[in-house]
DNA sequence: CCGTATCCATTCCGATACTG
DNA sequence: CAGTATCGGAATGGATACGG
């Protein structure tokens, strides 16, 4: 059978794992972030075989992530930029860094860090704030209809 | 060829795409964290078939994030509850639901929206900050060797 | 109700070869 | 360098059947 696609799942989540809910369009978007641009470059930093680095270029172009563009130094191929799509999902990956960091252990052997770029300090933790400015936390959550589709079925 | 496991990554984000890069391991937490506790519970959820929900159950709770407990109504069977590990992912979920709704357009049919508990307002995006307390955004930020590693190199 | 086991189609992935 | 084409093995996913 088909994998199913979580295109038309009506959750937010499932529709967002449905794009880059795969092993490689994170690291695609992670390196595309530092800056790489190139097929081999991409190719050649995550160690992926060819063929699905161009599948995940063209699903993450045709997803809006990726766009390509003529090269910039006059050769003849393409290069891939992120759009702003693209771009933001560093929270993400901020996010994904942080989980990892915390608890995995040894997953950051190489002890790369993320620092303010102004001070070099690291950052702190991503933080959920209500409309009012608390800090919230995951107990303080809740999910429930919109206004819009309270609106709607009232 | 088999598939490549990201586990020996030096990049942690590689790490943690090992364990919840996939299209259900996310759901399943997701689920996990609104209360799902029983396997039948995730199959209907989700619409998984049940051999591959067997499968990400086990590998969750080898990662870790997943416990495995005696059924709390006196039932023979297991129930599976978050770790603390397991629960701290709560915050990249938040970060893909935002991303989603921001940027799939009508992947939120259903309207739902996370709400601040206290007062049923929704809740801001998610906020990176310095050491000092000042927004953070994606350009200011730097990807540096830790001290440690520094330190050991000197 | 809770899984496990099996069958089968599809997809994924890596290696390689090939084109321009 | 930048891809495309193809092949084979592994993993994924759905359906169903089976046992506790």
């Amino acid at each position: 059978m088909k994998k199913k696609s979580f295109a038309e799942a009506e959750c937010p989540i499932a529709r967002a794992l449905d794009v880059v809910g795969d092993w490689w369009s994170l690291q695609i978007v992670r390196d595309a972030l530092r800056g790489v641009r190139r097929f081999t470059d991409f190719a050649q930093g995550l160690g992926v075989a060819k063929n699905i680095l161009a599948d995940r270029l063209k699903r993450l172009v045709g997803a809006g992530i990726l766009q390509v563009v003529p090269a910039s130094d006059g050769s003849a191929y393409n290069e891939y930029v992120l759009t702003a799509k693209g771009r933001d999902l560093w929270v993400l990956l901020v996010a994904l860094r942080q989980w990892s960091d915390r608890w995995i252990p040894g997953a950051n052997e190489y002890g790369q860090v993320l620092v303010d770029a102004q001070n070099g300090e690291p950052v702190a933790p991503l933080e959920l704030h209500a409309s009012d400015g608390r800090k919230l936390d995951l107990t303080d959550l809740r999910l429930v209809a919109s206004a819009s589709t309270r609106a709607k079925s009232a």
